[in-house]
DNA sequence: TCCTAAGCGAGACGGTACGTCTTGTCTTCCA
DNA sequence: TGGAAGACAAGACGTACCGTCTCGCTTAGGA
């Protein structure tokens, strides 16, 4: 016998797919293990066999899509013309976002889960620190992280903001502007030439 | 008699307490109404008289000293060093939260609460905004609010790592090192030039 | 008489008008103080100053009408006829019932106050009391007293039934059937005559 | 019987069990729902999945007991003397009572039920009704219905007086006064014959 | 082919927190 | 200074979910 039956593959499957159809009805934040069980026709105790709750269905699996991406990437640009993106996990991820609009939007808005969030940006954590770690000349592990962590809350913020206003630009142009900011920063939008590194930290110390 | 009585007054300021108290204790999300009660020795339905819910209570008022300091902020930096920060509010912000690491790690980190952060969010938005529309030669709309959005996430989740890995650097420190990748990026970092955006672009629309 | 003593008697008489009128419109049982203050403009102090709860200010003289009727009964029917009333206190309650039958129905029927119905009942017991010893040759406390309550009981029902069933039948109408059963009892009603007393108690006692 | 029917019943027996030994300690109205999960050691949840309120509990199935009674009487009493009682099922009434007099008073009195005196009351009206009926020689609805009631809340006033009272007479007392007074009146209590109906009814609609 | 362990549905259950409601007291203001 | 206004503590209420549990029914794989 299979280590996980036939049955219970179907009873996960079931469960998985009543929470993405509820997601798209109410929100992810809304949705209660009731509904769950309802709409999968499922029985209380069943669930709870197979998740300890909610976040643990909704994980489960989730996001080896996203993972799975994010690791695949590399040739698809390349293809296309001379200078591939300088960040084409980021470019994969809106492509990914936009292809699902609907879902994503429901779990990543107001009405979504932390969790899913919080997963995410792990995920993306890691594989950025991979790629970067690469092409840091001199390894300074926390000058590493801390770009890490800034490029992935401004590209995770950038998501969100692009999904909740419904914003009208297409993931290569939302992909555009944010590979800009990260390897540029705004410095020139700026009218004037931004401050020598060394003066703003002497007025930061202060 | 007055709009609102001293009691009243009194009694909004022992809820307060009560709940900055509990939040230093177990973190918000883990606060129940229940505890805030006893705490501050006031009965169930004179707090729902005043508040609606636990959150309308941690925003009431409650980030007025946030905005009173973003907005305050332009003079002091000017008086220590030649060159101002180029980001000030960013700079007050690190601050702010160092101040008080204790409190905005509660509020802040995984036991937090969405809503304080949302609206930490928009005020930091509002503010940036208003301090970057001054400095862009030419208004685009979209550019600026892009801009923001990137900048506003990227801070709060620099502000979010550092205080929940306990990360071992100075406000001062950490300002230096997100004003730098805010204004120039991370090209500056990598050890082959970064190619030319417009390259970017054409590559992405592929 | 002081200016006190005069906003003394209109708050009162503001607040017995008020619970009338909910009396009226919603049932003496679901009234809540706050309705009275409401509809009496009254603060809520002012309210228990004067009356302990709800009860207190339905008997502050409420049933002083009913005793004055009671007490006052004995000429009323000498005017009309030959034989006068057995009971005359009972006829003159349907009467005063039926004069306001609305108000009594709500006071009385399902959505009544206890409070009243025993206050009710009290004098209504005392009066009977009162006009029964007379005519009882030999004083056995015992017998009247179970007398007593027994009229009275059969009384309170019998009137509360004929309000909130509205039976289609006048006060006069109720008050002889009433008046029939209280002096011969069933036993004319009955096919068969029924036993003598004293084979029932012995059955009794067995 | 389905095992999920044999928790039920369980949880309802503690339920009720619970809710007696509340009544004999403080009274029926000032038992709370709390105080019976306590007694019981059952959820909140739980309880009111299974009855709506107090009443509801109290209520449910506990007039069987009354009701299976009334109707088994009969017999008794034809074994012990030559007459039977008139109305058997008054006095299996008392006797019931009498049996349980710390249980009924805590029901029945001041700090007792409306509820249950309403139902109790509408079982004997049945019972009584259907007793009478067969020996009404001819059909009167409306004669019936007012015997009905006069007599149920004779009898009810006379128990909650016994009751409440504490009057120092045994069920069989009562129920040969009660029956006297049922079937002949006060009559014969009195030093002077009353007069007849006609003349009663003269001066009463005059 | 039967047998047996597991998956499963149904849903009862204890528990926790919620927001609402009503009561009677207490504090403050004002005429 | 005493009456009025209304803030307040207390605490019960009924609802909503949660995660645990007990119980038979079904079912598929190994004997």
């Amino acid at each position: 016998m299979a280590p996980t039956d036939r049955r219970v593959r179907r009873t996960r499957d079931l469960l998985h797919r009543s929470l993405i159809a509820l997601i798209l009805e109410k929100g992810y934040a809304r949705i209660t293990v009731q509904d769950i069980l309802d709409r999968a026709d499922v029985g209380r105790s069943t669930f709870y066999t197979h998740y300890r709750d909610k976040d643990a269905l909704l994980l489960d699996g989730g996001l080896d899509h996203l993972r799975a991406i994010l690791i695949d990437i590399p040739d698809e640009p390349n293809t296309t013309a001379g200078s591939a993106p300088v960040l084409p996990a980021a470019l994969a991820v809106f492509r990914l976002v936009d292809s699902n609009r609907r879902l994503y939007r429901a779990m990543i808005g107001n009405r979504g889960s932390d969790l899913i969030l919080a997963s995410a940006r792990t995920m993306l954590a890691d594989v950025l620190a991979e790629q970067l770690r690469a092409r840091l000349p001199r390894h300074d592990a926390r000058q590493l992280d801390v770009a890490v962590v800034f490029l992935v809350s401004a590209l995770m913020g950038l998501i969100t903001w692009w999904l909740d206003e419904q914003v009208p630009l297409s993931a290569p142009e939302m992909y555009v502007r944010f590979e800009n900011l990260a390897t540029s920063g705004i410095a020139p939008l700026l009218s004037q030439p931004h401050p020598d590194p060394a003066a703003a930290s002497r007025a930061a110390h202060g």
